[in-house]
DNA sequence: GTGTTTTGTTCGAGTAGCTTGAATCAGTGC
DNA sequence: GCACTGATTCAAGCTACTCGAACAAAACAC
């Protein structure tokens, strides 16, 4: 979960086919030629790399179209049955969506930014652009922010070096003192809000998941429209029964 | 869908980055040295290798440890979307859990191999080795089976061909005529039976789901242990409720 | 404590093999 | 029919990937 450090001599036919699954995971499906356009390289090559990868089932061919394969499914059900916090997180995290009837996430972090490892939507939940295996900047949203701040000092200043703060929404805080300002903040209350900060329209609490030395190993927040997540709801009852459930997680990581 | 047509020249590079995720997917976690041993290569060469799938996410370090990233479940999901099947199939196959109480799965074919796209579990359900992503042969189970029986016979050859007919159980079918019969019989009835194929102890009927050629997009299976999954329950009970729902499926699936 | 072993990591040189562009083939539109 | 766009193949050239040795750092034995 650290800060990835530099390659020296990163190899570059790697990072190449990355870029074409990149590609494909935002465009959906893509053509040689129009791979080839965004790569920087003989088309022949992109064929070839495009052909290993279908080989390996990495990718799909229809016709001449090429998509992701669900192979990746199956590395990343491996990857996140690593992570314990989701077995532990699971059933919670479906209670917390029946008993609010509002979207529950929870996330970790990686690399500097946040991952959603479990969502469950509750009756009422609205749909966002967000998915299982969204990235995101920790600054952008509720359970990120709740990780942040219960990160060491100096591992919340690499992140921001390496990721800046860009912006999403008019709300989204993007500069470095405010953050720290609000990283103080949420410190002090033990969670963290979004208040349409990452969506407009959408407000969240979230809370982080911590080891026995206060560090954030994850988080969980709700989120739903602005207009039923308001007042003493949102100030109060959520945050308290956010802090009841991370902590009953918190305490099973611990003694296993 | 179809078979992979083979590479003339695959680029070397890039099967040997999915040889290291394979081996981290079989063995959870593995170190320079480790990975060294196993590939073929120069240690410093392996090192360059996991350090820029490292710097890209795709694999977290761990002190010296390596394992697979949870960047892949970005991928995964991408390609699971696409599968208009997996939003048609999902809540049906939850349905079919709750009322049968036992374990529902969800199949395609890609590559000649089957590929679970979802499960769900009922209140006794079983738990298998299966996961969701998980790759299987076609002839080992009942999903699989019933797919297989509804392709075109010049892909089923090509199948089996392509990936042979190994053993897992005494009881799976591992001989051409054999299952050529059994295909037979599937196409007769409509289902596909698995008595203790895959797994000892596990019986299992499966259904496939198909378009306006009777050609199979899909499979939906219900497992159990063979001491409640046996007489009238195996034998009508679940082909009929599986046929119903595959139907439904199927005709969704045609008029979107 | 010291010596030994095992690990990750760096670096320059050499050549394996990746990249390229041109040529060929397959399909579409006009 | 021809032109055009796309995928695919191939030999030749040179990039950049691989290698092994050397170093650093940690783990271990005694």
């Amino acid at each position: 979960m650290a800060i990835p450090p530099a390659v020296n001599r990163p190899v570059g036919t790697i990072e190449r086919a990355i870029e074409i699954m990149e590609y494909l995971k935002e465009n959906d499906t893509a053509t040689v030629s129009e791979m080839t356009d965004h790569l920087d390289c003989a088309k022949s090559t992109t064929h070839r790399y495009m052909k290993t990868l279908a080989a390996n089932s990495l990718l799909v061919e229809d016709g001449n179209e090429y998509q992701l394969g669900i192979r990746f499914l199956d590395y990343g059900e491996v990857a996140r049955n690593k992570y314990r916090l989701y077995d532990e997180a699971k059933p919670r995290v479906d209670e917390l969506a029946e008993e609010t009837e509002e979207k529950i996430w929870c996330a970790v972090e990686e690399h500097g930014r946040s991952v959603h490892i479990y969502g469950a939507q509750g009756k009422h939940s609205v749909q966002t652009y967000a998915r299982v295996g969204h990235r995101n900047y920790l600054h952008q949203h509720a359970a990120g922010k709740a990780i942040l701040a219960h990160l060491p000092d100096s591992q919340i200043t690499e992140t921001i070096d390496r990721h800046g703060l860009p912006g999403r929404t008019p709300e989204t805080i993007t500069d470095r003192d405010e953050l720290w300002e609000e990283i103080e903040t949420i410190r002090d209350r033990g969670y963290a809000f979004n208040f349409q900060e990452s969506v407009e329209g959408l407000h969240a609490v979230g809370a982080p998941i911590t080891d026995e030395n206060d560090i954030a190993i994850g988080a969980i927040s709700v989120s739903g429209p602005a207009s039923r997540l308001e007042g003493p709801f949102l100030r109060d009852e959520l945050p308290t029964l956010l802090l009841g459930v991370v902590n009953e997680i918190g305490i099973n990581m611990a003694h296993p």
